[in-house]
DNA sequence: ATTAATTACTTGCATATGCAATAGTTGCAG
DNA sequence: CTGCAACTATTGCATATGCAAGTAATTAAT
């Protein structure tokens, strides 16, 4: 009577929400180590590489498509602005506007994707290919199942 | 001449450093929805479980055995002070401070364990015991090849 | 047409986060 | 004893983050 089929006597031990957090912040500061050197945050490259993936495109469409909050995007989004990597143009709606990416964003872009493939595969390196697949593949099903997106929520 | 011992043309698609943090995001989410009852934050959640733990430490010791910045911590700690929840003594040293757990801190962390409690097992089902384990299990690989840690940093 | 409900962003508020620089302290070398 | 190096915590600066409320514009309803 002490084994059954499904043991249900394994749990997972710790906070995952904590978990999440160190390692997220750990890794952050690896990739800012690389991304930091052309002026941009990890953050920042990564939402400059979606504006130019997806330019032109709106707001509200941007953060779905990112997972952040729109309001989120809305100040994330200044600092590029200020630095006239993208910009702001009307949208065929008055509510609603445009972002597009700046022939300087797509240059600054391109260089720091080249640091960002260092801090990848630094990554790669450190953890090992094989951990960092298993890590990928766990983060997107984590995701899928946390989503409440109906269609299934794909990117690229 | 094509297919090697080790493959290596497999590789991991994407940027391990966006993927951590919209995971962590979402899941920050998941664990607000229950502990924010108290009134507490999730990360104010797990500041105020380690200063219960530790009690009494010193802000950088705990700072180090949360792995965050001691100046974040500085500021973190704050609200938890205004609320009362902790408090901070003189140290040993005139330099150092040390930071104590309140009656109501105590009390408090009670009451938002059981949140914590609902919301990890809410993570449990959705995600499912192992998916859980084995990403509990690869944050903590990670975590200690990323570490600078020399001597293995060992929580608990 | 006037109003109600919706949509699309933006702002106010309150944390969370880290780096660089700073402010006291302490210990030690000279 | 001085003075400088090492230690401990905090502040200045700049983002990152989301919820709730607010604003403007569109569409739906009557």
């Amino acid at each position: 009577m002490e084994t059954l089929v499904k043991p249900t006597g394994v749990r997972p031990v710790g906070c995952t929400n904590l978990k999440l957090r160190q390692l997220m912040r750990r890794v952050a500061q690896h990739y800012d180590l690389q991304v930091g050197k052309t002026g941009l945050r990890g953050t920042q490259y990564s939402l400059l590489s979606y504006v130019c993936k997806l330019d032109p495109i709106r707001p509200g469409d941007l953060a779905r498509a990112m997972k952040v909050d729109p309001s989120t995007l809305t100040r994330n989004l200044k600092p590029l602005l200020l630095a006239g990597l993208v910009e702001l143009a009307v949208g065929a709606d008055a509510r609603s506007r445009l972002i597009r990416s700046t022939a300087a964003g797509r240059d600054k872009r391109v260089e720091a994707q080249r640091r960002w493939k260092v801090a990848q595969e630094g990554i790669n390196q450190v953890l090992g290919v094989q951990r960092v697949l298993a890590l990928h593949a766990l983060i997107d099903e984590s995701m899928e199942l946390l989503s409440p997106s109906p269609t299934g929520d794909s990117d690229e």
